[in-house]
DNA sequence: ATAGGTGCAAACGGTTTGCAAATAG
DNA sequence: CTATTTGCAAACCGTTTGCACCTAT
């Protein structure tokens, strides 16, 4: 039984092929992928599952923190796998690779803004954008 | 004649009173606004734009580095009034208010991250939530 | 006078939803 | 057997667009 359907099993969920599937297509790729880019891709691999599903199924993985969500530049919601709980996101620009990375020295820049301005920091969300080591040395 | 007047007039655009109205909606309320938000604004002060015209404005003034627009958390658009180019966004949790920060010491953290990772950083986007001085002391 | 801006209504397209059929447990 | 999941098609809703009219220069 894969991790995936244990996680599902976990929290009451049923673990389906259909599932399954969606969550290769995510862990294979490693790079932000659309709805309807995961859709493609699942034809492309002869699996035949409606975009609605896709869609369901994409929110579900963000719920079982097996994939993070966000807003790509045409506004489109993008999802890609995700292992540890937070950290953030080196994208690279070349190959579209997702790397994740540790927050790392943000106590000190927290330190800071609370003395300039006074903004108290609860939470923060950062992104990351360049090259990753293969297309760097290319 | 106002600020963003003369930006308009520099970039070979027409200054408008329409447009002076959607600027000074997103001047005086320093927080992220979805268009369909700027509008009701506009309305409870008495101009009847047109939503259309708020959505071209609005991207009009992101071009004029007057705006700056992020996906909200439920996946709309929405702006805020900016005037510096390089920064980032500290946004209040309680009342919305959004501040401008300077970068900072990302440079360590650069050098760290194409040592450990050999990913070459060209770029980042980093909001931070948390509560303001204001909200701060209540 | 003319290039550019605005309002209106319709089109667009990504996303969500209701429901009947299929499937996991 | 029962609860959940899936596919389909329609609905939804934020956003864009075409066009006639209006306004700034």
């Amino acid at each position: 039984m894969s991790e995936i359907s244990e996680t599902l099993h976990e929290r009451g969920r049923y673990a389906t092929r259909t599932r399954e599937r969606i969550a290769a297509v995510l862990r294979d790729e490693r790079r932000y992928l659309t709805p309807h880019a995961v859709h493609e891709l699942l034809l492309s691999r002869g699996a035949s599952i409606s975009l609605s599903t896709v869609y369901r199924t994409l929110e579900l993985l963000v719920g079982l923190g097996i994939a993070a969500a966000r807003s790509d530049e045409h506004g489109q919601n993008a999802y890609v796998f995700c292992t540890v709980q937070h950290h953030h996101h080196a994208v690279c620009r070349s190959c579209g690779r997702v790397e994740e990375v540790r927050c790392g020295p943000l106590e000190r820049f927290a330190r800071d803004l609370r003395n300039d301005q006074g903004f108290e920091m609860e939470d923060h969300a950062i992104e990351l954008y360049g090259r990753c080591a293969d297309c760097t040395q290319r």
